[in-house]
DNA sequence: CCAGTAAATGCAATCGATTGCGCTATTATA
DNA sequence: TATAATAGCGCAATCGATTGCATTTACTGG
């Protein structure tokens, strides 16, 4: 208490001169007399309800009114406070997102799209991450309960293989939205790109390409993203009349070190492949190092193509084709699916189901063909 | 009309099953009776007083009352109304965050940092992001104020050449902290790495690798991190007995045009520069692809470094040498600091500035001289 | 000139939790 | 055995905005 009260002695013969030694910091002096829609009646000479109403463009209040309350708020700098709204009224014009990661090029722009097209309509949204980790992801959930969401929008984390957590939200008659990594176990509205074409697509390139023997990188299979970029790279083999092989199929965490892991093993077991297509960018850089590391030629002798269009896959050597998934698409779409919600009319509907397409990217890791038709320098495939 | 009417009439005639078809989608059967503390009450036999202050552990509240209450919200599955709660004592336990971009390994780094400190004291965390624009940025402290946040952190964006917008935050009375990209312009907390020594080491390294034309990529001079940087760079030059030319300091946007830009320009000046070091990643991969173009040697001809340990560094060719932030710890420290401010005594305080120690991250791209201290195989610098 | 209606605004309750003050018992002190 | 203190809890106001209903004023038609 002693050595308190001296320090605090100090502080008080130095802030005498407040304002002028410490500013604004904590300042006691500087009271913030919180200003309501009551101070606005006093000034323009009504109740507070008619400046509520005259606040929100009410019909029944005269325009001179409206302009009078409007002029005074703007006057003595009033702020609404939306807490005191959100109590009576029940909506926090808040909206949750959880989302694995926000450290992802692509989450984070899909939370770009989603911002922007909320904020537009005067809500806020509060992100929240996973860590891909399934208690969190149940934690996250009540805090933005407790937080009274208006509304919640998920990417499901690669651990989450239960869903109890969601029938709360959805007892709770909020809005819930997922996006991307999605689960058909709920009924719930959905946003996502067009996966087992993207697939196809990619997977159909590196055959033109010339590759016959491609394997291909996935994750946990319980995530629906996975299996239709499975789905769809098996069936452009089939397509193509190529044998399609489980053996090819390499699972793993699709970081960097699952990718390294993954190509290792293709080495060591010497299937003879020719070519990668992961679910991944991350899994793919992983193949890329390890490849380069055992002298294998990016392209010429193995063909590599990613997913998700990160921003470093135009940074490797060489550049990595891969699928851009338009985030920013799928976040305004996931917004706006969220209003269509709260605005339509209450009754029921059936499930809404958005699919958006993707669009394939080839760069140099899987341009084995030059894309000039000329022969001249074309390398021959194998 | 008639059209709406006609689907509507098939809804209502496939959804006469609402529960079995369609589920809890909208279902306006699930009405969502709220329960409050007056419901607890009621259960309990005592007033919405005592079982509020029960549930807050107020000393005056005997055990026995304390957990009947407990057990009874329990048992009706009570979910505190946090809006009310915040109405009434002004606390809405929401922290805003501002920064340039959650898309960033540095930024989200700092945000999961933040977010778990405060999380795990019952705040909850809301994330803006300026993209760097000066009129975003105004904007968002704007909405963060309407939402009632508790207390703003704010890592500045780029072109923010003026504070007016935080004047209002400080003035209210909000702790605001600053992180990383500050100002001394403004008297507020802040945390921040120490970008002098972190920019001094980097350069000696560089030195100590046998370069020594060693330029600089900067971006614009108002914020401090790069004053900071350019300071260290030039001091360890100095210390070194090498010239500082200021020819050699190339400003831009530090994005990858930036950098690849500036590789050009100091190509195209030929001044004879052996090495970069740059105040950002990305500026450094772009300059990495021109000079890459230009069958330049890294790091035997030239060696470079970056500046923020952005996850792609690891995996450019070669790897790129650069600072790692300790972004998480940033995070951690610029909460703490918040907790600080609302929990210390109101007196006046002197502002604070935290520094946290940054450190340097070897890789190939700045190590001509094996790490080893054989003579061997090494390459005589110059 | 009056009933009748519309327009404009006020009154007071409400949203759910918090809290200063006050009222009883109960226990401690003299 | 008084008196004082204290523990335990209830009363009612409060936070700021919203809103159903009531009220007042103005205006229209007959």
């Amino acid at each position: 208490m002693h050595l308190l009260d001296y320090f605090l002695n100090i502080h008080f013969k130095r802030s005498q001169g407040c304002f002028a030694i410490f500013g604004f910091l904590d300042c006691p002096m500087k009271k913030k007399e919180k200003i309501t829609i009551h101070d606005i009646a006093m000034e323009v000479g009504v109740t507070a309800s008619t400046v509520s109403r005259a606040l929100n463009n009410h019909p029944r209040i005269s325009p001179a009114t409206k302009k009078m309350v409007l002029e005074a708020a703007k006057a003595i700098n009033y702020k609404p406070n939306r807490i005191a709204a959100a109590l009576r009224h029940g909506k926090s014009k808040l909206i949750g997102i959880i989302v694995p990661t926000i450290n992802r090029n692509f989450f984070s722009s899909i939370v770009r799209g989603i911002e922007e097209y909320a904020n537009a309509r005067d809500y806020k949204v509060m992100i929240s991450q996973s860590y891909d980790d399934y208690k969190k992801e149940v934690e996250t959930i009540d805090a933005l309960l407790d937080a009274r969401v208006d509304g919640i929008m998920v990417s499901l984390g690669k651990n989450t293989h239960s869903f109890a957590h969601f029938e709360s939200v959805i007892q709770k008659g909020i809005p819930l939205v997922f996006f991307d990594r999605t689960t058909d176990e709920l009924d719930v509205n959905q946003v996502i790109i067009d996966d087992y074409s993207a697939a196809y697509q990619a997977t159909n390139h590196l055959i033109d390409q010339g590759y016959r023997h491609i394997a291909h990188f996935t994750s946990h299979m319980k995530i629906k993203i996975y299996l239709e970029r499975l789905r769809g790279y098996r069936q452009a083999l089939l397509d193509n009349g190529i044998h399609f092989d489980a053996k090819m199929v390499v699972e793993s965490n699709m970081q960097l070190d699952g990718g390294r892991n993954s190509a290792r093993f293709l080495l060591d077991q010497s299937f003879g492949f020719d070519a990668i297509f992961s679910a991944s960018d991350y899994a793919i850089v992983g193949a890329l190092q390890e490849l380069k590391k055992n002298k294998v030629k990016i392209p010429q002798e193995v063909g590599l193509i990613g997913f998700s269009n990160e921003p470093f896959t135009e940074f490797t050597e060489p550049a990595l084709s891969t699928v851009d998934q338009k985030a920013i698409s799928i976040g305004e779409n996931t917004a706006a699916l969220f209003f269509e919600m709260i605005n339509g009319d209450p009754r029921p509907k059936p499930r809404i189901k958005k699919v958006l397409d993707a669009n394939l990217i080839i760069r140099t890791s899987s341009s084995r063909i030059p894309n000039i038709q000329l022969n001249t320098n074309s390398t021959n495939p194998e």
